[in-house]
DNA sequence: GCCATGTAGATGATGTGTCATCTACTGGTG
DNA sequence: CACCAGTAGATGACACATCATCTACATGGC
């Protein structure tokens, strides 16, 4: 690890501002969010996942791969939206390790009462300061870069 | 609230590919750090701050607009860095109010040893995928969108 | 059938972020 | 000087993330 290769002036410049959209952005964010419908972003998009089947239910190792999560912050985040009744587990039959979590009614009013105001967040705050070229570009780095993350 | 602006198909790709990126990328420089150094991306950041000013000492009001962190954050944080010998606190002789935080020989040492790996790391993983028309065109899309965040 | 290895998931300890609230000092106005 | 709004910072309670570890079941080789 001898003498790395700093960043010039341009990728300085670019990957502090991206650090503090990041940061301010997801402030942003789960603050609306939280304010709004008592949600955290986390919890959105658990249920959001769970709401894409129309079984609202998933095995946790499913939403795990899908959400790129830990598997302990997972398990832990299940437990606590459970206790506040988002969703519920059941037993899996197939397999005696598994488990099923299944989104409950409560759950299915939440998401659907958070999610206009965060949509219209999203936009407001994001895309509607972008360019249509900006979006494109913007969906091909990411790309790029979790490319090779993997 | 009626019926929200929802996200066209190239939005939506691109919010969800900036998420997952974001989630990856935050994670996988978080751990190196923590692995190779001991430090988190928070404590880097403050470090940073505070090597930036050659007396190594600021008021936390400054590092608080520096690094936009809520002050209630910056305040455990710093708490929590002071256990661990990297920074400490001084009076504030010109404000009753204030105080300093004083970067240790400790932190010099541990910023000092992390840096090297830590930007090796966000070179690799991140602008070693982009051309520089990408670089320059995050900057540019990172400070519009700050631009409407305040 | 038995064992080794792998996989699904839960859990406790610990560090971190947020909110609400508190104390103490400052600085301007009467 | 007395008052009061504002500012600097700390703190306790609680939600969240990570790491190491644990249990239980699955599966393939012998």
């Amino acid at each position: 690890m001898n003498s790395p290769r700093w960043l010039d002036a341009d990728e300085q410049r670019a990957w502090r501002a991206y650090l503090r959209m990041q940061g301010r952005l997801t402030a942003r964010l789960n603050r609306q969010l939280q304010a709004d419908s008592g949600l955290s972003l986390a919890d959105y998009d658990v249920l959001v996942h769970l709401t894409d089947r129309e079984e609202g239910r998933l095995r946790p190792y499913e939403l795990q791969r899908d959400l790129q999560w830990e598997q302990s912050r997972l398990s832990h985040h299940l437990t606590r939206m459970q206790h506040r009744g988002l969703v519920t587990r059941e037993e899996c039959a197939d397999d005696g390790r598994g488990a099923y979590v299944v989104i409950t009614e409560e759950g299915r009013r939440a998401i659907a009462a958070a999610a206009p105001g965060h949509v219209e967040t999203v936009r407001r705050l994001f895309f509607d300061g972008l360019t249509r070229e900006q979006v494109t570009a913007l969906e091909r780095l990411a790309a790029d870069v979790l490319d090779r993350l993997d």
